[in-house]
DNA sequence: TAGACGTGGGT
DNA sequence: TACCCAAGTCT
């Protein structure tokens, strides 16, 4: 045996990749995306890209039903591409974080227009397409294509975090977590290493339970059933939320209510809304026929919506359907307004 | 680099 | 209730 440094690593790593891929194989959540573990199937690198889109910031519980109406309008890379921006933007209303859904049209259309078709099968090309950061081209390259990358997302941050015991705070701390687990990751199954470490940061190492009995890396983690399990990883502290307010129009003529798209960098850019004006600090004195209050991630809104005559008269939009605006494809503050008007028109 | 960028569920 | 959190990216 030699007595060099990486040998004892590789022996130790290769250990810690087996135990987190048994546990995979044994515990992985079925998933409509996912190419369950064993399985001979080839996971679809459309696919692949398009669940990593929808799963940024976002749960698998919310993303599911949106992953499956997408699928069934466009079962393939080629026709995401050539859909219409409106029909793309409608699919994605109610998900949030709109410029996903705009990228990821700029993105299925780049490949089909500079790619051939075919995604990049490596993190660099992956990682120059719209909408692709570094865990999305990590993730994509060993999840679609078998490259042993190096995937990081807040999961795996949180794992590492603990199992190394960093202490310094996020952001900062992601080098060392990278630098912790590029020695860890196998070659032969990069994916599925991938998948199971955010299984396990969603199931086992959770943010304020972790469930270290049941871990099959707990034997050689430093935090292992202790308050710095629950501490770490350290996270900078949350500014306060400032409170603005806007004004929505209700424009209506027989049936019809008058709809706008927003502009394409604006909050919630791209999409169909009820027109109205900027949202300021100060409260409008307009009488509201209802209101809404809507939670952003960075300020609280109160949005009033006031009955008008008529559009401006430089307005771009539509007349929609009162009764179809279901499929309108509104972001949630705009179908909340919406669902208070209908309560109350009966 | 720090702030912008949605939404829904859990505690 | 209020706050935290979720398979981040862009500027």
């Amino acid at each position: 045996m030699s007595v060099q440094p990486s040998t004892t690593t590789t022996a130790a790593t290769g250990d810690f990749a087996n135990r987190l891929l048994d546990w995979y194989d044994r515990e992985a959540r079925t998933l409509p995306w996912r190419v369950p573990p064993g399985s001979r199937a080839v996971p679809d690198p459309y696919r692949v890209w398009l669940a990593e889109i929808m799963l940024q910031q976002t749960t698998v519980a919310a993303v599911t039903g949106y992953f499956t109406g997408f699928t069934a309008l466009w079962p393939t890379l080629a026709d995401l591409a050539a859909a219409d921006d409106a029909d793309v933007m409608a699919a994605w209303a109610g998900l949030g974080y709109y410029a996903r859904a705009r990228n990821l049209l700029a993105c299925a259309r780049a490949v089909v227009a500079d790619h051939g078709g075919h995604f990049p099968d490596d993190e660099a090309g992956l990682r120059a397409l719209p909408g692709i950061g570094d865990y999305t081209a990590a993730a994509v390259a060993a999840i679609a294509f078998g490259r042993p990358a190096v995937v990081v997302d807040a999961n795996i941050e949180r794992v590492v975090a603990r199992h190394r015991r960093i202490e310094v705070p996020l952001p900062a701390a992601k080098r060392a977590i990278r630098a912790a687990l590029a020695p860890f990751v196998p070659a032969a199954r990069p994916g599925d290493f991938a998948q199971a470490l955010m299984d396990l940061g969603a199931r086992i190492c959770t943010p304020r339970a972790p469930d270290c009995a049941h871990c099959p890396i707990a034997d050689d983690c430093r935090v292992r059933g202790t308050s710095d399990a629950v501490r770490l990883p350290v996270k900078p502290p949350r500014k306060a939320k400032p409170h603005r307010h806007g004004v929505a129009h209700w424009i209506r003529s027989d049936d019809n209510v008058w709809l706008e798209r927003r502009a394409p960098r604006a909050m919630l850019g791209g999409m169909r809304a009820l027109p109205g004006s900027e949202w300021t600090d100060a409260p409008p004195r307009e009488s509201a026929i209802a209101e809404v209050r809507h939670s952003f991630t960075h300020f609280d809104l109160t949005l009033k919506l006031v009955a008008r005559e008529s559009p401006d008269a430089a307005a771009e939009g539509e007349w929609w359907p009162i009764a179809e605006l279901d499929a309108a494809g509104l972001p949630t503050l705009y179908r909340k307004l919406v669902d208070r008007m209908r309560e109350s028109d009966g």
